[in-house]
DNA sequence: AATTTAAGCGTACACGTGTACGCTGTTGTG
DNA sequence: CACAACAGCGTACACGTGTACGCTTAAATT
């Protein structure tokens, strides 16, 4: 049970999800690759292929699955660098516009599969997004003490927001555009966080004087 | 010159496009279309289709710029009833929502191809947004006396609120989940139009004392 | 009335697709 | 050591695709 079985076949497996992601870019999409396209790439016969994945849709819930982990990193890596000071907002725009630049075409697919023709892809992607959401909003509650709907509608602007903006920057190659764009997010972003704070603070008043 | 021949054209020309939307769906994308399809569909030989459009891809522009249209109509309705008093945010919201229920898979239509892997739809889709938040631009600059820049800002996070809120609306069937969501936009479009105007006060303020 | 134009059709072709099937060679197991 | 399990390959098939080509037929033009 050493495994050096088990060991090759999962580094196959692993050149077939990368091969997948090699071919990905802005324009090809996931539905557009093809199986033997796939295990051409990964240097396999087109039917070796089956040996790993019984479908092409299930390696593409398996790319969803690494996209929202990457999602995941992203944000610990933002936390980080936020605990070293400097405007939260500002930090989380520019780590996300990092990641848009580092690993578009893995943005590009969650982006796609979410309103893509697969409900199982799409409920994956939208599964992500709501971790993603559901983070944010413990943060926001905790740091600036507000309602638990108002953090979850303030979370949930932010995000959309922040994807709106992602989705804008990969069609952006200019460095500057794609600066002011960042710019742009965040102030939105204070928009939110201001509005969000005076509905929360107007509320709890009226508790107070109940 | 009576155009009966024309005529004729113009109407089979018209077959094809409703045939094209037909198709489309939530399991449907245009890309997933296939020429011969659309033209079975619309009771057209597959080499007939070529004296309408070259491509399949002319179609698809075609079709964009008609998914635009709507989207344009819509905000003119919107305005109508807005003109007869209430709440400005929820009107537009529920204008808005009535889109998704009644013309879901022409919206469904931009939301994909906005993402898409053809630059030219992509560029069309950009393009129909940007109308669409222009005029909201222009509105809100007019009505809050906001900054240019400050209204821009403002109405380029409200559009992608709303249509970001379009894309969650196409997979909800509950009707009063799509209630709840309505709702959590409106009060979304409301943090941000209350940040907005605080910053653009505070601007103006600084500005008396230059 | 004679001629040109052009919408629509049917046939035909080359191509890429998913996948069923049986085989080979290597690894793991009793 | 014998045997089972299984990753990977090659062949083969049916199917859907875009589109080139030539034809028919009705409208438009001369």
């Amino acid at each position: 049970m050493s495994g050096v079985r088990a060991q090759q076949k999962e580094k196959t497996r692993r050149q077939i999800i990368n091969a997948a992601l090699k071919q990905l870019s802005a324009e090809r999409s996931f539905s557009s690759l093809s199986l033997r396209e796939v295990a051409k790439e990964a240097g396999l016969a087109p039917t070796s292929f089956y040996r790993h994945f019984s479908d092409m849709d299930e390696l593409g819930l398996t790319l969803v699955d690494e996209a929202g982990l990457t999602l995941r990193q992203l944000m610990r890596q933002a936390r980080q660098r936020i605990a070293k000071g400097g405007s939260v907002i500002q930090i989380s725009v520019e780590t996300f516009m990092e990641l848009i630049e580092s690993n578009g075409n893995v943005f590009r697919l969650l982006l796609r599969e979410r309103s893509g023709t697969s409900a199982a892809f799409r409920a994956a992607v939208i599964r992500e997004i709501r971790y993603f959401t559901m983070e944010l909003c413990d943060y926001l509650q905790k740091a600036n003490n507000l309602d638990a709907d108002v953090a979850y509608i303030h979370a949930h602007a932010a995000v959309t927001i922040v994807f709106g903006a992602g989705s804008d920057a990969l069609d952006i190659d200019d460095k500057e555009e794609r600066e002011q764009l960042a710019q742009q997010t965040i102030q939105q972003l204070r928009f939110i966080a201001r509005g969000a704070l005076e509905f929360s603070d107007r509320r709890k008043v009226s508790k107070k004087f109940r």
